[in-house]
DNA sequence: AAAACAATCGACCATCTTGGTCTATATTAT
DNA sequence: ATAATATAGACCAAGATGGTCGATTGTTTT
């Protein structure tokens, strides 16, 4: 059944992706609406259809696929050996950074998936979840710091939290400035070489 | 006319107010139900037009409706004198913990107007817009704040979105994890305590 | 060239939701 | 008791919903 899909070109099968991951991100699931999907993927309705049968059926897809996608091109290639937070935080925001490239909704999606409480969904999505053990961002990032790269006042563990904020603050004003339009133009080198200057302060200001 | 609505006690007044901003907070407005409003605010569905006449009614009281609350009991309130960024940051952290008490929704239907392209009403948001100058929060604080008063190899504006960012980040937290439920006993002086502590952080790092 | 097969569209369906109305009932004041 | 006001929610036409299906187009295979 979703074989019919997977072996769309790829052009037209990331429209559809896309067009339905946007749709899902800003809308609890009973309010998302397939047609606005098949409009913004510009296909004709039954498509959808017989790509994925039903709407949950392409819900849980997408859950799995942006998952996977998260799993595939992010958490999985971070290096934590240095032990130092920037590092690690960079290392996140430019895989980050490609991967809202070609997802934009992406990460909102993930988002309102694990707010979703939609009865005809919410059993299968805890457990997609729970089919590998959910991967606590934070949490692997926590344990992997070497604290005593910090100058000693700043040894706590508020300090990394201050980090942490600060530098997703640079992020998160990136992506927010590129809502919409020009994304696959999104230079990433750039932005990280100025991530790069911010970065630098911070470790100025906290690291020895 | 929503004179009526104005007489009301301020008990029901108010649960009408947060029903009708959560609701237009998370949708378009083509998408936002004063069906789902009446329920959540638990009167009966005549009212609510009794009241404002018709949604686009509704929809544009509350939106001057929000911006006096911000302008009143937030911006209006800071006192720049000091010209340290923590400072002024944390009045503007504690004023608005205690509007998101009496009214969670409010920041979030405020980013949803601003983005609001609903042809039925985008232009009557702008011209409320215009009516008084907006004050654009970050361009306020940036005039007045002392670079002086910053370690000489921090004055410069990316240490100030870093701060910013890194305080912001703090009161996001807080906004998250009370998302629901007991908001009537949101503790905030016992936060501005944790603010504090996280702000001596940022002094000790950026301040002489 | 014909025939067989697959991919695609969008009109169509019953059902539900929408903003808004209006009548019938409570409640209050006189 | 009467008049005036406040309130609820059944009801309406219009439109949107998830999903179906016949018709059309495009691509192979013969």
């Amino acid at each position: 059944m979703k074989d019919f899909f997977e072996k769309l070109d790829e052009q037209k099968r990331e429209r559809i992706l896309n067009a339905a991951i946007k749709e899902f991100a800003y809308k609890k699931y009973e309010d998302a609406s397939t047609n606005n999907i098949v409009s913004a993927a510009q296909i004709g309705k039954g498509m959808l259809f017989h790509y994925f049968g039903n709407k949950k059926n392409l819900y849980l897809y997408l859950y799995r696929y942006v998952r996977e996608v998260m799993d595939k091109e992010i958490y999985s290639r971070i290096d934590y050996e240095s032990g130092v937070l920037p590092i690690i935080l960079k290392q996140l925001a430019k895989y980050n950074l490609e991967t809202f490239k070609r997802h934009p909704s992406i990460t909102d999606f993930i988002a309102q998936c694990n707010r979703e409480t939609s009865p005809e969904v919410h059993d299968d999505i805890q457990n997609i979840r729970n089919e590998r053990g959910v991967k606590i961002k934070e949490d692997i990032i926590y344990k992997n710091l070497d604290m005593k790269l910090l100058k000693p006042e700043f040894r706590e563990k508020q300090t990394i939290k201050l980090i942490h904020w600060a530098l997703d603050g640079y992020i998160s004003e990136i992506k927010g400035s590129y809502n919409g339009e020009n994304l696959d133009q999104l230079p990433v080198e750039e932005i990280m070489t100025d991530y790069d200057s911010y970065m630098d302060i911070i470790c100025k200001a906290f690291y020895l």
